[in-house]
DNA sequence: CAGCCACATAGAACACGTTCTATGGTGGGC
DNA sequence: GCCCACCATAGAACGTGTTCTATGTGGCTG
């Protein structure tokens, strides 16, 4: 394939195209049914390809997920940066951001459910499934907090991030309400933001 | 069983006996093994009762491992309580017995790396695992910041829960060292902590 | 064109958590 | 003293993620 140079594994097509078939088909039956309702043969089934092949693809349910997740965030990062957070001071601004987060998932619960169980299990695969919650909280908050020193910058969206990841796999969990999870993040935006932002 | 009141289901001894023999093979098998060598097969022939009797006593092996991880905080909470937090700021003294409680488990690595695993998954059973880590941060941090306002610093203290689980879940599923999770630790310490410490 | 090779496929096979069935034992109420 | 309700046991059975085997198949190399 590919008989250009001798670089490294390049992808064809068809390949691309099955592997965006295959996250496709997470989003389907993860949507419908949430985490159990993925299965690997279902999977297969509606992506019109065979078990062996998702996993020449992916190493496992939950790295398979895991692309789905990262994919996902992607586009809600997009959607959530498209109009100018509200609110008067930085904290109410990156509540107003991390809520229209949570919005978004909680339209889409039982998908919502599955990608962050798969994300917090251990073998979501080589995915940096840490930075990429990282990545998102800091592309939503890095404008709001642009006053602040750069390391203290660093620090709370850091903390926020760590803050945002433990509500999200207590809620998919079924151990917190979506109420409970806005109410903590609003606390802790709170306390961590409001003491930096009086000069 | 136990004549006395028409209360509730009270435990027989040997029913006690019996958890207590499952938690301790659980301990046993993760310790050796992690969490993928506790296998409910060998739990069982370990504790000497039948595989159905497990699920008598637990919903699933998390539910299990979530037991045995409640019981391996309380020992650990008492021996960390023990000795006063070095440090002459209130975050620094968080800062040590954070690090404190993560040396612990660093000697015991895979034993803690099964009993986080299974707090983290989907069904630890009605186990409060999040208010246990909750709980474990209060109880050994409420001491230092006691000169803060209370609301505060029961606000300081559930970031710090978020803080904590969450690096624990990373490192737990391999995707951050444990100097990292005393880095991350350390600054949202100081960055939380030092802003309310000076009056 | 022949041969090779990497990949796709169908389907069986395997591993382990969980559930089910049939049987045995024990203690409290009549 | 007998019976019944409850629990423990052994072991089979089931479901689903994952791996293995055997068999195409399509394109590049000689």
């Amino acid at each position: 394939m590919g008989a250009e140079e001798g670089a490294e594994a390049e992808f064809t097509p068809e390949q691309l195209e099955r592997r965006q078939r295959l996250i496709d088909a997470a989003f389907e039956l993860g949507a419908e049914g949430g985490y159990d309702a993925v299965q690997m043969r279902d999977v297969a089934a509606t992506a019109n390809v065979a078990l062996a092949t998702i996993y020449r693809n992916f190493s496992s349910k939950d790295h398979l997920l895991s692309a789905a997740m990262i994919e996902w965030t992607g586009r809600l990062r997009g959607r959530v940066a498209q109009r100018p957070p509200k609110g008067d001071t930085a904290s109410e601004q990156m509540i107003d951001v991390l809520n229209r987060a949570c919005a978004a998932m909680a339209r889409q619960p039982k998908l919502s459910v599955a990608l962050i169980r798969a994300l917090s299990s251990a073998d979501a695969g080589p995915v940096g499934g840490r930075s990429e919650v990282r990545k998102s909280i800091a592309a939503m908050g890095d404008g709001i907090l642009s006053h602040l020193e750069p390391q203290v910058r660093l620090d709370i969206l850091g903390v926020l991030g760590h803050v945002w990841y433990s509500n999200l796999v207590w809620w998919a969990n079924g151990r917190s309400s979506f109420d409970q999870v806005t109410d903590e993040l609003g606390r802790a935006c709170h306390v961590l933001i409001d003491p930096y932002d009086r000069p």
